[in-house]
DNA sequence: GAGCACTGC
């Protein structure tokens, strides 16, 4: 993102004396000093992010420690920091700094702190108390983001046990919620009732409208691609200047948007069509996560005179990126959302109708600079029956593991009544608490192990953090070391137009490992780049988006580097393996990805999942996705394979897969078929009825058949697959009769 | 035929 030139010298101080929030400085100086908790409310353009940590650092607090404040990003955290610095008059990284993973921008001066949420929970880890802080706000505490949410809940718990808050600290800690107009209420009482200030907000009106193409029933993907390119155009042909954000859910359907627009914005005649005369032609840019960061760039230029720009994107556009000059929104009402599973104990990905505060949310954009509209391609039916008032909070709808992991170590033993802001589902959080008691992460007792106090070290989500200690214990962490990297970054396949040479490639690069699967390919992809000459050039020819696979290198280093700390301090597990490499490698795997498993089509009917298309094995084989219990000793050694995730569009699939032996799976993880509900609901909490327990087995028994394997049935099952076909010959008709006109 | 949202440590 191109950062703004900010003025240096009298013209930045003046300019933040404009700002709303410079009114109720002495009031928000004073209400820090009085209360342990404030929340501060206000609309973008308000200053809060970047005034008050300076009018806090003005009325002394740093003289007991420093102010932190935290993002739920990087880019956010550094550009704020970068522009604070500016007024303060101090160069980045004295007074004022930031740190955010692989980049800590701060030194022993460095008094006023911006950072990702991320990096104070790991700093809580160390330190729980923040003896070295003297306030710390959390900002854009609305996003509700899983590091958020969990810093409110500790904060909270931590201030109100008076004992546990002076621990270690001479004065005590200040907390300050900010966050936009939403639910402030909520976090008040939340927070002990504590006092709330609001800031009145610069932003511009933002008018929106429905239209009744979408109903509550059309959910069909190509439908609504469909509409936004209608209304696009729409309103490139009939509203003034002024540039257009269109909203959808992944790389693909924008693709096939921007395809669409371009075929049909050609044929506009802008002599008769365009009511303003400004507007002579359209400039169409996708933009999407994955992209090349050039071509992100070019998002960011102004269009040239007479042009009007149209940004189709994902997500992505609705906070992390913020385009200059738009002034209408078209909005699909679908957003792709990573879901958790629990009772298949999975996280899924599928396309859900956004929140209406995230539709609200997506206009909004189009009122940064001026007035803007908002046009809607859903009917108010569909905004009343669809969509939810507000996102289910991330705590409340991903794994628990990694979290309740890392309360755990923190000491607190309870957590199923930890102070949430919105309580996860009880059965989320003892499913999290079954799979790190199956795989060694605490005890019968629900406290941490060894093994649980090495794991949550890595910032990694524990399943791949075991199964990379476990090639530690074995010595062979070499393997799995750039196979955690890689998992951990975006996508490196790179499918451009020509797809079959690009896959034909990377089936070369797995293939030659030896044993193949898409595991030992992402280690070979991993090495062989390494190894060469011009890694840039290499990923070029092969196929490999390089910017991803650089930062898979770094996360290499780092993982490598916090294994190498953990060796020598501690009494580090060692363990003997005699067999061969390709098997030890996939042993390894299989004590992460115990929970993903699924053999080829057997006599069990529950879910059915296909292989994805970009795996190394590619064969187009229907499995059969299963929870263990119901399949422990029965034809354990038929074809077995673990997944690193799931995908849920048309079909579901299963991405990123190795074959196994179940029996591996057995051998390793002892515990994986002995725990019962008893044992976890009194690991998570201390007094627990049978009553309660007995209501939650049945409960649990009856839901043997969840949404998601419901949904699989239905898509599988004959009708539906008439239903596809039917769809598909409608599109080609159409295809063919649009080419004939 | 269909085929990878977005963050973060």
């Amino acid at each position: 993102m191109a950062l703004p030139k900010w003025r240096k010298g009298p013209g930045i101080y003046n300019e933040s004396k404009n700002l709303p929030i410079y009114q109720h400085k002495a009031t928000l100086q004073q209400a820090v000093k009085d209360n342990s908790f404030l929340v501060v409310t206000g609309e973008t353009g308000s200053g809060k992010t970047t005034q008050l940590p300076q009018y806090l650092h003005q009325a002394g607090f740093w003289s007991n420690g420093k102010i932190g404040i935290t993002q739920p990003r990087r880019v956010a955290a550094i550009t704020v920091a970068q522009r604070v610095s500016q007024e303060m008059h101090c160069s980045l990284g004295r007074e004022v700094g930031y740190q955010v993973r692989f980049d800590d921008c701060t030194t022993q001066d460095t008094v006023v702190k911006y950072m990702t949420d991320g990096c104070l929970l790991r700093e809580i880890l160390a330190d729980p108390v923040l003896s070295q802080y003297s306030v710390v706000i959390l900002d854009e505490a609305h996003e509700r983001s899983l590091n958020t949410d969990i810093l409110l809940g500790l904060l909270k718990q931590t201030l109100s046990s008076p004992d546990k808050a002076s621990k270690g600290r001479c004065v005590p800690l200040k907390v300050v919620v900010m966050s936009a107009t939403l639910e402030t209420d909520k976090l008040s009482v939340f927070l002990g009732g504590c006092p709330v200030f609001t800031i009145p907000g610069r932003t511009f009106p933002v008018t929106s409208k429905f239209s009744c193409a979408i109903g509550p029933k059309d959910t069909e993907s190509s439908v609504y691609v469909k509409e936004v390119v209608k209304v696009a155009l729409d309103v490139h042909t009939s509203e003034m200047a002024g540039d257009i954000l269109v909203f959808l859910t992944g790389q693909s359907e924008i693709e096939k948007a921007c395809d669409m627009l371009y075929e049909k914005a050609e044929s506009i005649d802008y002599r008769y069509d365009v009511q303003d005369h400004k507007v002579e032609g359209l400039l169409i840019l996708p933009l999407y996560g994955s992209m090349p960061t050039d071509q992100q760039k070019q998002i960011f230029q102004p269009p040239p005179p007479g042009i009007r720009k149209c940004v189709v994107a994902t997500n992505i556009a609705a906070t992390s990126l913020t385009i200059n000059g738009i002034k209408y929104i078209v909005d699909s009402g679908f957003v792709k959302q990573l879901n958790h599973n629990s009772r298949v104990g999975m996280d899924i990905l599928e396309v859900v109708p956004i929140s209406k505060s995230e539709a609200l949310q997506r206009a909004g954009r189009a009122g940064r600079t001026s007035a803007g509209k908002c046009f809607r391609i859903y009917s108010p039916a569909f905004w009343e029956k669809c969509m939810p008032e507000y996102t289910v909070p991330e705590i409340q709808r991903t794994s628990l593991t990694a979290v309740i992991l890392t309360l755990k170590c923190l000491g607190v033993h309870d957590v199923i009544r930890f102070p949430y802001l919105d309580r996860p589902e009880e059965r989320f959080i003892l499913e999290a608490l079954k799979q790190l008691y199956q795989c060694d992460a605490i005890d019968r007792r629900g406290k941490v192990t060894r093994l649980g106090e090495l794991m949550v070290e890595f910032p990694l989500p524990p399943g791949l953090t075991r199964a990379l200690l476990q090639a530690a214990s074995l010595g062979c962490e070499d393997l799995l070391l750039p196979v955690a990297a890689m998992l951990s970054v975006e996508n490196i396949f790179i499918r451009p137009e020509k797809q079959k040479e690009a896959d034909k490639k990377h089936r070369q690069l797995g293939v030659q490992a030896g044993s193949c699967n898409d595991f030992t390919m992402l280690l070979s992809v991993f090495e062989k780049c390494k190894a060469s000459d011009a890694p840039s050039a290499w990923c070029k020819d092969n196929y490999i988006h390089w910017r991803a696979l650089k930062s898979a290198f770094s996360v290499e280093t780092q993982l490598r580097e916090i294994l190498l700390r953990l060796q020598k301090k501690r009494d580090f597990p060692m363990e003997k393996f005699d067999g061969n490499k390709s098997e030890l490698f996939r042993r390894c795997l299989c004590t992460g990805y115990f929970t993903n498993v699924a053999r080829r089509y057997g006599v069990l009917h529950n879910g059915w999942a296909w292989i994805h298309e970009h795996s190394i094995k590619s064969p187009k084989c229907i499995l059969h996705i299963s929870p263990h219990r119901s399949l422990f000793d029965q034809e354990a050694q038929l074809d077995w394979v673990i997944f690193h995730d799931l995908l849920v569009t048309s079909r579901i699939y299963i991405r990123t897969v190795c074959p196994i032996r179940y029996d591996w799976v057995k051998d390793l993880l002892p515990k994986l078929h002995e725990v019962d509900v008893y044992e976890l609901s009194s690991v998570a909490r201390e007094e627990v009825t049978d009553e309660e327990v007995a209501k939650w087995v049945t409960k649990e028994a009856a839901k043997r058949q969840t949404d998601v394997f419901k949904k699989l049935e239905k898509r599988n099952d004959e009708s539906s697959v008439r239903d596809a076909r039917a769809r598909y010959l409608q599109r080609k008709q159409e295809r063919q009769q649009g080419k004939a006109s």
